[in-house]
RNA sequence: GCGGGGAUAGCCAAGUGGUCAAAGGCGAACGCCUCAAGAGCGUUUCUCGUAGGAGUUCAAGGGUUCGACUCCCUUUCCCCGCACCA
C-alpha cells in the first residue's frame, strides 16, 4: 500500500468515527447480522469476506435511505480457548509458534493467554481494529461478548422460555472420552480416528450355567437364525459382575462397558479355548454350541460373536472352514429373512457365488455389506417371526430383547484406533444427567418448518437443505462440564453447550447499548419479559431505561437477514430458527438469511494449522482496503466458493487508481454538451438501474461488474467519440456524482474522498441515484448501436482484407426493406410469414430483389437481440443522418475515407445487399 | 456411505429451449502513444477464412425436441454437512 493511500484511509478513518452508530428514527430500518467470531485467533481474508460483502450491502440500504443496523460481537463461550490456553502454559511449540509468528501476537501479550480469558479479549480487541481498518460501517456501541454477566442474564431468560415450552430434557448420552484427559473429546481433540462414528450395538444374552455370555449384535432381528457362538481359543476371557450378574466377555469389553453405565467388577478370568464346544441357550434360538474361530476380535464389541451363518458371510465362511475339516457337520444355516433377488440363505449363495477361499478372504468385506444392505432394503421377516420387513423388526426385536430377556445396549466406534491428543485411547462414555434440547420434536419441526416457508433465502437452492436439516436435526446435548459459558439456570452444575447460547443474541443486540447501564442483578427474567414480549410485571427496575429498550427492540427486530457461510446451515442457521419460533411471537421471526460459499487461498483450503493462510491486515497493508474489498466483491457473488491469489489482486489497484484518476479529470472538464453527452446520460439511467436491482438481490459481484465495468466501458466510447475535444461539463459532473455514490458501498474510502472535492457531507449517507426515465433517450441509444455494430463490420472485414483499403463506402438500405423487416417481426405466424409479405403489392412488384430481402431480413431477424429488435421497430432510426452526422467521426476512428450514401443511388454491387440496422459496407 | 449443491474457453464467471462461438473481468498477444518503461487507449485471444462468413464446442455418454449450455436418464469428478464442535 502506497503511503498516500495509507493517508487518505487515515483520513476518511477519522471523518468515520462514530457516525454509523444505529439510532431509532422516522427512517424505515435495515437490520442485517452476520454470526459472530470466536476470536481465537488473528482474522484472514476467509474471514474478511465474510463481514465485508454484508458491509456492502449494509452501506447501499444506508444510502438508500434507510437506518441501517450492522452490530458486531464476540463469542467466546465454549472450550477451545481453555485448551489453547493450556498449550500455551505448557510451552507447546506449535501452539506458540502459531500464535507468536503467524498472528503476530508479541510476547508479554502471550504470556498472559496462560488465563483463556485474555486469549479472547486480545483478539476481540484485534477483530474491531481490523474490521475497522477494513472499513466496516459497524455500530460498536453494541459490542458485547458472551461471557459478560449481562449477557448471561439474557441467556437465562431465553432458558426458562426453552424449559417452560418443554424443549429442555434430561437423558444419557454416549459421547468420545479420553479417560486421561477426564473429558468428552471433539474431532479437533483426536490424534487418530476422526472419522470414527459411534455405533449402538444390542447386547445378546446367552445364559452359560449361572453367567451370560453376552454377544454385541447390529441386527438382533437375527437372533432367530443364531445356529452357534463364536470364541477366540487364544484369547483369555474374564468373568466379571456386571450390575450384579455374571458375565463372561473379553476384557476389553469389560473395561469398555465400565464407562458405559455400568457397574464391573472382575471375578476371573476363562481362556478362551476353554468355552470351546459349550453350550449356551436363549429363548429365542435355543441350545447352541461356543465354536472357535480366529476371526474375533476380543477388542471388538464383547469379544464373543454370536453366529447367524444364513445371513452373515463371516458366520458361514467361519462355519464352512470347521465342517471342511470334518467338524461340526450337524450344524446347518437357519433362514429367517427373505430378501428379493436370494434365496433361502442369502449369505451362503453370496459366498459361493463370489468364490471365497477361507475366512481371511479381504473380499468378505464388501460382500458382508451388500448382504446386509440387501436385507435392511428389502428383506422381509418369515412369517413365524412376524413378517415385518427388516427394517421395523430389527427395532421391534430389539425392544422385546431389552424388555424380556436382559438385553442392554453396547456401544462401539465403527473404526479403530482413536485416539486422543494427549495420546491416550479414547473410549465410548455415556454421560448421565446431560440435558437436551429436543430438536427431534416433531412439534417444534413443523413450527420451524412452516417458518421456513416464508422466509426469504438467498441463494434459493439452500432451501432444501434447510428442509433437510430441520428433518434430519435429532436432540442436541447442551449442557458441558468444561468450557466458558452461562451456567443452566435450575442445575448450575453444567454449562449451556456454545452453539446453544447463541441463537437469539441478534435480539440482544438491539438492546445491547443500553443494558450496559443497568446492574445485571436487577435483570430478572421477567425485566427480559418486558423488553421482547411486552408483558407486564408489578414494580420493573429502571423502568424509563427498559421503556427504551423495548423501543429499540420494536424498531429493529425481526432482523431482515443473517448472514452466514453454508457450513452453519445444519447447526447455527437451523437452531436459530428453532429458538426463534420459540421464544417469539410470529412477527418477530427473521425474515431472511443469506448464505455464503467458503473461502480458498491459492486454490487450497485455508487453515491456520497448516500455515496456509492470508491474514486480512497483511492483505490491507499490502494492498489497500479498498482493494480487498473490491477484490473479494469481485471474485465471485456471495454464495460462491471464492478463491485468493496475490498475483490477481494488484490488477484491482490499477483499476481503483484509474477510476480515481478519471474522476479527478473530469471534475475540471469544460467542454459544451453535445449528441453524445445526451447518449452517456441516457446510458447510466440503466446502470443505475441495473446496479440498484443486483445489491437488492445481494448479487455483489453483479452490481460491481454494471457499476465499474459497465460505466467504464460506455465511458470509454464517450472518450472516443469526443476525440480531442474536452467532454461536457455538466455531463462529467453528473457522471462523477453519480460513479462514485455508485460505487461507495464497495470502495468507500476511494469514494469517500473523491466526494469531498463534489458535494458536502459524506458520501456513505448520500442519496443513492435514481434512475430518471426522462432522461432516457432510446433513438440516441439506438444511434450509438448502429455505429458500434457498423464498426465492427468494418474492422471484421479490414481484418481479411489483403489490399490496403483507402475508401469506405456506407450505403443505407430502403425504406421499404425496413417495411419488410417490420412485417416480419411483427409476425404472428412464423411459418407462413415470407408468403404473407410476399402478398404486398408494393413488395411483390420488386419481384425477386424482395424476394431476397424477404430471406436476408428474417435471418437478421433472429441474429439480433430481441430488445434491440423491439426497439428499432418502436424508434425506427434514421440511418442516413446518422451515418451522416457521424462520418467525420468514422474516418478519424479507421483513418480511411467515409462515403454515405443511399443504397439506390449506389452503382456498387454490394449496395443492394443493405439490409435495416444494417448498411451495405463497400472498401476499395 | 448418506444428504445438499456444483462442473461453461488459460483462470474467475454470465448464461436456464432458438436471439449463443457464448456478456464481463483477469491473464496473454499485437498495435498506438512514449526517448524509454509503466500507465492509458485500441484490436485479437476454439479452428478455418483475401468481404462482414463457415466449422467444431459448454465434464462424459445416452435420450426428448424441428432445435439443447439450457429439459430427462446414467457415469465421472469437485465443494459443503453428517452433530455435541466453533
Amino acid at each position: 500500500m502506497t503511503d498516500e493511500t495509507q493517508a487518505l484511509e487515515a483520513s476518511v478513518h477519522k471523518k468515520w468515527e462514530g457516525v454509523f452508530i444505529a439510532t431509532p428514527s422516522e427512517k424505515q430500518k435495515f437490520y442485517l447480522n452476520v454470526a459472530y467470531p470466536y476470536p481465537s485467533g488473528a482474522m484472514h481474508v476467509g474471514h474478511g469476506r465474510t463481514y465485508i460483502v454484508p458491509d456492502v450491502i449494509a452501506r447501499f440500504w444506508r444510502m438508500r435511505g434507510r437506518e441501517v443496523l450492522y452490530p458486531m460481537a464476540f463469542h467466546v463461550t465454549g472450550a477451545p480457548v481453555i485448551g489453547i490456553s493450556k498449550r500455551i502454559a505448557r510451552n507447546d511449540e506449535s501452539a506458540i509458534k502459531l500464535y507468536r509468528d503467524l498472528y503476530k501476537v508479541p510476547q508479554d501479550i502471550l504470556d498472559s493467554f496462560t488465563d483463556p480469558l485474555n486469549i479472547v479479549n486480545h483478539f476481540s480487541n484485534e477483530y474491531e481494529r481490523v474490521m475497522t481498518k477494513a472499513g466496516l460501517s459497524i455500530d460498536w456501541s453494541r459490542r458485547f461478548t458472551t461471557v459478560e454477566p449481562t449477557y448471561s442474564k439474557f441467556i437465562e431468560w431465553q432458558w426458562h422460555h426453552l424449559r417452560a415450552a418443554g424443549h429442555v430434557n434430561k437423558g444419557a448420552h454416549p459421547v468420545r472420552y479420553c479417560p486421561q484427559c477426564e473429558n468428552p473429546v471433539g474431532d479437533h481433540d483426536l490424534l487418530e480416528g476422526d472419522k470414527a462414528e459411534i455405533q449402538k450395538f444390542t447386547l445378546i444374552m446367552f445364559t452359560y450355567g449361572d453367567a451370560f455370555i453376552p454377544c454385541a449384535t447390529l441386527r438382533p432381528e437375527t437372533i432367530y437364525g443364531v445356529t452357534n457362538l463364536w470364541v477366540n481359543p487364544e484369547v483369555t476371557y474374564v468373568r466379571c459382575t456386571v450390575d450384579g450378574k455374571e458375565w463372561i466377555l473379553s476384557r476389553q469389553a469389560m473395561e469398555k462397558l465400565a464407562f458405559q453405565d455400568h457397574e464391573v467388577t472382575e471375578t476371573g478370568t476363562i481362556p478362551g479355548s476353554e468355552l470351546v464346544d459349550k453350550k449356551v441357550s436363549h429363548p429365542f434360538c435355543g441350545e447352541v454350541t461356543i465354536l472357535p474361530a480366529f476371526f474375533v476380535d476380543p477388542d471388538m464389541a464383547t469379544g464373543l460373536v454370536m453366529s447367524v451363518p444364513a445371513h452373515a458371510p463371516y458366520d458361514y465362511i467361519a462355519l464352512r472352514d470347521l465342517q471342511q475339516k470334518g467338524k461340526y457337520t450337524e450344524i446347518k444355516p437357519v433362514g429367517l429373512i427373505t430378501v428379493v433377488g436370494y434365496g433361502e440363505f442369502p449369505a451362503v449363495e453370496a459366498v459361493e457365488k463370489a468364490d471365497i477361499i477361507n475366512q481371511d478372504d479381504p473380499n468378505l468385506e464388501e460382500l458382508t455389506q451388500t448382504v446386509y444392505s440387501a436385507e435392511h432394503a428389502t428383506g422381509k421377516m418369515y412369517e413365524k417371526y412376524g413378517g415385518k420387513p427388516v427394517k421395523f423388526a430389527r427395532e421391534e426385536v430389539a425392544e422385546v430383547l431389552t424388555e424380556k430377556h436382559h438385553s442392554g445396549i453396547m456401544y462401539e466406534f465403527d473404526t479403530r484406533p482413536v485416539v486422543c491428543r494427549c495420546g491416550a485411547r479414547v473410549f465410548v462414555k455415556v454421560l448421565h444427567d446431560q440435558w437436551f434440547l429436543e430438536y427431534s420434536d416433531p412439534a417444534w419441526k413443523k413450527q420451524v418448518k412452516d417458518h421456513l416457508e416464508d422466509m426469504e433465502l438467498v441463494p434459493p437452492e439452500v432451501r432444501a437443505e434447510f428442509f433437510r436439516t430441520v428433518d434430519w436435526l435429532k436432540d442436541w446435548a447442551c449442557s458441558r462440564r468444561i468450557g466458558l459459558g452461562t451456567r443452566m439456570p435450575w442445575d448450575p452444575e453444567w454449562l449451556i453447550e456454545p452453539l446453544s447460547d447463541s441463537t437469539v443474541y441478534m435480539a440482544y443486540y438491539t438492546i445491547a447499548s443500553r443494558i450496559k447501564h443497568i446492574d445485571p442483578s436487577l435483570l430478572t427474567p421477567e425485566v427480559f419479559d418486558y423488553i421482547f414480549l411486552g408483558k407486564e410485571t408489578e414494580n420493573l427496575p429502571e423502568r424509563e431505561r427498559l421503556d427504551g429498550m423495548r423501543k429499540e427492540f420494536l424498531y429493529w427486530y425481526p432482523y431482515n437477514f443473517r448472514f452466514s457461510a453454508k457450513d452453519l446451515i445444519s447447526n447455527h442457521l437451523t437452531f436459530q430458527l428453532f429458538h426463534h419460533c420459540t421464544i417469539f411471537p410470529k412477527e418477530f421471526l427473521p425474515h431472511g438469511m443469506v448464505v455464503f460459499g467458503m473461502g480458498l487461498l491459492n486454490g487450497a483450503k485455508m487453515s491456520s494449522s497448516k500455515g496456509n493462510v492470508y491474514l486480512l491486515e497483511d492483505a490491507i497493508n499490502d494492498f489497500g482496503a479498498d482493494t480487498v474489498r473490491m477484490f473479494l466483491v469481485g471474485s465471485g457473488e456471495p454464495w460462491q466458493d471464492f478463491d485468493w491469489r496475490n498475483e490477481l489482486v494488484s490488477s484491482t489497484r490499477k483499476q481503483i487508481e484509474r477510476f480515481i484518476s478519471t474522476i479527478r479529470e473530469n471534475l475540471t472538464a469544460n467542454g459544451p454538451e453535445s449528441d453524445i453527452d445526451r447518449w452517456l446520460i441516457s446510458r447510466i439511467q440503466t446502470h443505475i438501474s441495473l446496479v440498484t436491482k443486483a445489491m437488492e438481490n445481494f448479487q455483489t459481484r453483479q452490481a460491481l461488474q454494471e457499476a465499474f465495468f459497465g460505466i467504464e466501458s460506455d465511458f470509454k466510447w464517450y472518450r472516443r467519440r469526443k476525440g480531442l475535444a474536452a467532454g461536457g461539463q455538466e455531463t462529467m459532473k453528473y457522471l462523477s456524482s453519480v460513479w462514485v455514490r455508485l460505487l461507495a458501498p464497495i470502495i468507500p474510502y476511494t469514494c469517500e474522498d473523491l466526494w469531498k472535492d463534489m458535494s458536502t457531507g459524506l458520501v456513505s449517507f448520500a442519496s443513492w441515484p435514481e434512475p430518471d426515465p426522462s432522461r432516457i433517450d432510446v433513438s440516441t441509444e439506438i444511434a450509438e448501436e448502429l455505429l458500434v455494430k457498423t464498426i465492427e463490420d468494418i474492422e471484421s472485414i479490414l481484418r481479411i482484407m489483403r489490399n490496403p483499403p483507402r475508401k469506405v463506402t456506407i450505403c443505407i438500405t430502403p425504406s421499404w426493406k425496413w417495411d419488410v423487416f417490420t412485417l416480419i417481426a411483427n409476425a404472428e405466424d412464423r411459418k407462413n410469414v415470407i408468403r404473407d409479405v410476399m402478398q404486398k403489392e408494393d413488395i411483390k412488384s420488386r419481384g425477386k430483389e424482395a424476394a431476397d430481402a424477404v430471406k436476408q431480413c428474417t435471418n437478421l431477424f433472429h441474429k439480433l437481440p430481441s430488445d434491440l429488435v423491439e426497439r428499432i421497430l418502436q424508434n425506427r432510426p434514421d440511418e442516413l443522418s446518422i451515418f451522416q452526422s457521424a462520418a467525420e467521426f468514422l474516418s478519424k476512428d479507421t483513418n480511411l475515407e467515409i462515403e454515405v450514401s443511399k443504397s439506390e443511388d449506389c452503382r456498387h454491387m454490394k449496395a443492394g445487399s443493405a439490409l435495416p440496422f444494417k448498411p451495405a459496407i463497400i472498401i476499395e
